[in-house]
RNA sequence: GGUCGCAUAGCUCAGCUGGUUAGAGCGCACGGUUCACAUCCGUGAGGUCGUAGGUUCGAAUCCUACUGCGACCACCA
């Protein structure tokens, strides 16, 4: 750590070693030894396990940074934190990207064979897997890499075992032929909610179905021209009225009261099914009749089951026709299904109209095919019970939502709780821990936790498995427990459960923050996290969200690449408020990240700055030079201590983004832009040593305390810089900003005088450079500048930094009213530019030869205008008796005064611009 | 259909408990070869805070309705 500093800032030099360094010295590993002894309060995350095949992206790039913002900030404010890595199998997802490999070899996993083809995908895992953790590295994420799980782990395995069968012998795992969502392309059950509704333009095909018979009295059915009555059903998926096994209508239906009991003729089929009487129709949609295909709608199915009607599966697990379709329809894809059927209904006319219908289409969320409701044998877990804990978690306050409006979000869907279906036709996975006897005459069914060889009840060895695999999400909702050794009792699970706050993305607030709270209820007694952060999603330019097919995406380690990990870090979390999503531009790559980049660069020159000008003899500690201390120190201290109380707060409220802005503001508009201009001459000795010395122990202080502020946002640019600022004579320091002390607020370095007296100091200069610019003044020509009517703070100011004023307004003279008794009396009438700062006082450049007085004229009077307005309105209130009583003291009082320094102003102004003319 | 969110400068957004002369970054205009930084410095233009009501002494901020956009949920076939 001791090459010079480059001139250039050049992240990619230092950062991925400070980052070896960081993670070789351990400082991310964390100890449950000093949790357990009550040394330290333990800080815990658990990541939200990216699917092991992923490669990192944006949304990565938001979620992790916002964890290690949290995780490197606690771990400084002295708790034991333990960021726990890792990935998650992704059933599906994975499976998916095998099965397309082989597909590319002209191959299906059934070539393979189950044991063959989940070798291949282990070694692809093995292989490829993995990479993103590799990833998080690049952009600084402080995991404690020694604790790094997969869901597949032996040890994860094990506690989801341990689940199913506990949640089996309770009673609540079932098994059952029930409608579930299918999908025809990946060939497996999906849960509810990995079956995605998307809004689609469809048709609603109404059909006519005949009446087996003929009309009741009383009825008035419409007719065919063959005579025959029929009934009109509408649906939206008219092939599967081949399946059709009744048509329902409301009991209280007048028009077809007479009708329940008899029977229509299924057009195509040549098959008569009944029509039944129930509560589930709606008599105001459509016909008021309804086609119930048992086994491919949720809702018919129930009819079903109360009406003892048989369901019949027309379609097989590919989404073909099967063999209980008429033959002209069997082998067809179910869309070219649907044409023909159409078609034949037409043909007999017994289509009676088509409608252009919206509706919600379910599709598969990894592969977007349109899912089947299909009848079929599947494993369930009973939610409800589950769910009444995980409600009162919340409805107790014992898990609590940023942003809050989630919270709804949660206790709807666990109120409208419904029963999970695990079970899944793949490979990649957890096997459920079931197997059958095949015996003769036994059929038992064992569920066990380890892996049995005999049937308890027979004595039979022949035992089958079951083929099926368990959803993902049911390991991903062990997580917060099976990560730190759940089942057995780890010092681990003792000293990081529960964890302390998860950050995820509102997509998955059903599919895992909700089951995880459940299962950490029902396994561990304890909800798995105290905070569920939530943040936004990350969008491009157009507001789409980043995604691979629409290859709108940016790749985090491009930009840590070009920029750096902590231009990417501060850029994604200066705008990462609770819940907003962020917006970035893919195709300008370069101003998305200029913020980031351009305030590292900031951070890194004003570094430089101070390591080359420091000088090499000791610095001393500001506590130590108390009374040499000069305006400038006291006033970059004060706000220093105001930096820290408001970074620390923004960080406690999730308000990240606010923190990243005070930290902006404070280094670069206070810090950069007027300590470090206003300490260029002392530090070089032009204001004798003591000046120096106070200058030298201020800045280190202040540098030392802005690395740390900064240091959970921006990793490396801090950490390289600090490392080098000299420690203060006689005062120890740590070895590391991982592992460095957190500021706290220092009240008594907070300083309302020094930090008004600046401010007066700061608009002066600003008033003397628009005044030159306004006026083309070059910057060449030096300027006088006569101030009169001058505050006690701007008076202090002036003495402290006449010399800063001059060379920073490049003011060749500043005359201040007494002492410049010429000026006084020729101000009005000399031509020159006039300006009133806030706190009255004014401002006059003489600009003979420059000032063209017209403009000056108009200047002043519009200026009037605008305080003329100001005062209206100020006055307006404190005429209003109502305010006057009613508001607070303080706000009266600022407005009396405001209202004062207003009318003082106009009179002044009004002086000069009658002098003027 | 239900629930929720958003609407502030050309763009992307802040504005935390109602009281500021409503802010930032990017973009734009103009001026800058000061030995930390042109990934910079300085100055400036640009806003009836979606619309209409209401509560209040006081509203960008709270309430209601409306308009527009978005998200989530839902068995109206």
């Amino acid at each position: 750590m001791t090459q010079p500093l480059a001139p250039q800032y050049d992240p990619t030099a230092f950062e991925a070693p400070l980052y070896r360094g960081w993670k070789e010295r351990g400082y991310f590993q964390a100890d449950a030894g000093v949790v357990l002894r009550g040394e330290r309060q333990p800080y815990v995350i658990v990541i939200p396990p990216p699917n092991v095949t992923a490669v990192l992206h944006m949304g990565h790039g938001l979620n992790n940074t916002v964890q290690d913002v949290l995780i490197r900030w606690r771990r400084m404010q002295g708790r034991e934190t333990l960021w726990v890595p890792g990935t998650d199998h992704a059933g599906i997802a994975t499976q998916n990207v095998v099965e397309r490999q082989l597909a590319a070899e002209g191959k299906t996993r059934y070539d393979l064979g189950r044991e063959a083809f989940v070798e291949r995908v282990w070694s692809w895992v093995r292989e490829t897997g993995s990479t993103i953790l590799r990833q998080l590295e690049a952009i600084g994420c402080s995991c404690d890499w020694t604790r790094t799980r997969f869901t597949l782990d032996p040890g994860l395995s094990r506690a989801v075992r341990e689940v199913f069968v506990r949640l089996y012998e309770k009673g609540l795992i079932y098994r059952g032929n029930y409608i579930i969502n299918w999908c025809p392309r990946c060939l497996t059950a999906l849960s509810n909610e990995e079956a995605e509704g998307v809004e689609t333009a469809g048709k609603l095909y109404h059909l006519r179905y005949p009446l087996a018979g003929p009309q009741p009295e009383g009825t008035r059915l419409p007719t065919l021209p063959d005579g025959r009555a029929y009934l009109v059903v509408a649906t939206t998926r008219p092939e599967t009225m081949l399946g059709d096994t009744a048509v329902a209508v409301h009991p209280d239906d007048a028009r077809y009261r007479a009708l329940v009991g008899r029977e229509v003729e299924l057009p195509l089929t040549g098959r008569r099914i009944p029509i039944v009487a129930d509560e589930y129709v709606d008599r105001e949609f459509g016909s008021g009749a309804v086609k119930i295909t048992p086994a491919h709608d949720p809702n018919d199915f129930e009819v079903a089951q109360r009406h003892g009607l048989p369901a019949l599966n027309v379609m097989t697990p590919e989404a073909t026709m099967n063999e209980n379709a008429p033959a002209e329809f069997r082998g067809l894809d179910r869309f070219e299904a649907r044409r023909r059927v159409v078609d034949a209904l037409a043909a007999a006319q017994l289509l009676e109209r088509v409608e252009d219908h919206t509706h919600a289409v379910p599709h598969c969320y990894r592969c977007d095919t349109v899912v089947e409701p299909r009848l079929s044998e599947q494993w369930f877990v009973r939610m409800r019970p589950l769910a009444e804990p995980a409600l009162a978690a919340s409805r107790e306050g014992r898990v609590r939502f940023t942003p809050q409006r989630w919270t709804k979000v949660y206790e709807d869907w666990l109120e409208n709780i419904r029963d999970w279906c695990i079970s899944r036709q793949l490979w990649w996975g957890h096997r459920i821990p079931v197997w059958y006897c095949r015996a003769d005459g036994c059929g038992e069914t064992i569920v066990a936790r380890e892996d049995p060889t005999h049937c308890p009840r027979c004595g039979s060895a022949s035992l089958e498995q079951d083929p099926d695999v368990l959803d993902t999400w049911f390991s991903s909702w062990l997580w917060p427990f099976s990560t730190l050794g759940w089942p057995d009792e780890t010092e681990d699970l003792k000293a990081f459960y529960p964890t302390s706050t998860l950050v995820t993305a509102p997509e998955i607030l059903f599919f895992w923050v909700a089951r995880m709270i459940m299962a950490g209820l029902e396994f561990m007694g304890k909800e798995p996290f105290r905070e569920v952060y939530l943040h936004g999603t990350v969008r491009d330019h157009l507001g789409r969200k980043m995604s691979k097919s629409l290859g709108n995406g940016i790749d985090p380690l491009a930009v840590v690449e070009l920029y750096g990990a902590d231009a990417l870090r501060y850029t994604i979390v200066s705008q990462a408020g609770p819940g907003t999503d962020l917006y970035m531009n893919y195709e300008d790559i370069e101003s998305t990240f200029a913020p980031g980049r351009n305030f590292a660069n900031k951070v890194w020159n004003v570094g430089r700055f101070a390591l080359l000008r420091i000088g090499d003899d000791a610095v001393p500690a500001v506590e130590d030079v108390k009374d040499s201390l000069e305006l400038a120190d006291r006033w970059i201290l004060s706000r220093l201590s105001g930096a820290v109380r408001d970074v620390t707060r923004h960080l406690e409220a999730f308000r990240l983004h606010e923190a990243a802005n005070t930290l902006y503001h404070f280094f670069w508009g206070e810090v950069a832009d007027w300590y470090v201009e206003l300490v260029k001459p002392r530090l070089a000795g032009e204001a004798g040593e003591a000046s120096r010395a106070a200058a030298r122990a201020t800045v280190v202080e202040v540098l030392d305390q802005a690395f740390r502020l900064m240091h959970p946002v921006m990793p490396f640019v801090t950490e390289a810089l600090w490392l080098r600022l000299p420690r203060p004579a006689g005062r120890s320091r740590e070895e590391s900003l991982v592992v460095a002390r957190w500021p706290v607020p220092a009240p008594e370095r907070e300083d309302a005088e020094a930090e008004a007296a600046m401010n007066a100091l700061i608009e002066l200069i600003g008033s003397v450079r628009g005044l030159r610019k306004e006026y083309d003044v070059p910057v060449s020509q030096e300027l006088e500048v006569r101030l009169s009517n001058v505050s006690a703070a701007l008076r202090g100011a002036l003495e402290a930094e006449e010399r800063a004023v001059r060379r920073l307004a490049r003011v060749r003279d500043i005359l201040v009213d007494g002492r410049a008794p010429e000026a006084k009396a020729g101000e009005g009438k000399a031509p020159g530019a006039h300006a009133v700062l806030r706190d009255g006082a004014e401002v006059f450049i003489p600009l003979a030869g420059v000032l063209d007085i017209e403009h000056e004229r108009r200047r002043l009077h519009a200026e009037m205008e605008r305080l003329s307005g100001l005062l209206r309105a100020v006055d307006g209130k404190l005429a209003n008796e109502q305010f006057v009583t009613r508001a607070p003291e303080s706000v009266v009082a600022r407005e009396r005064e405001k209202a004062q320094a207003l009318r003082d102003q106009l009179e002044r102004l009004s002086a000069k611009l009658a002098a003027l003319s």
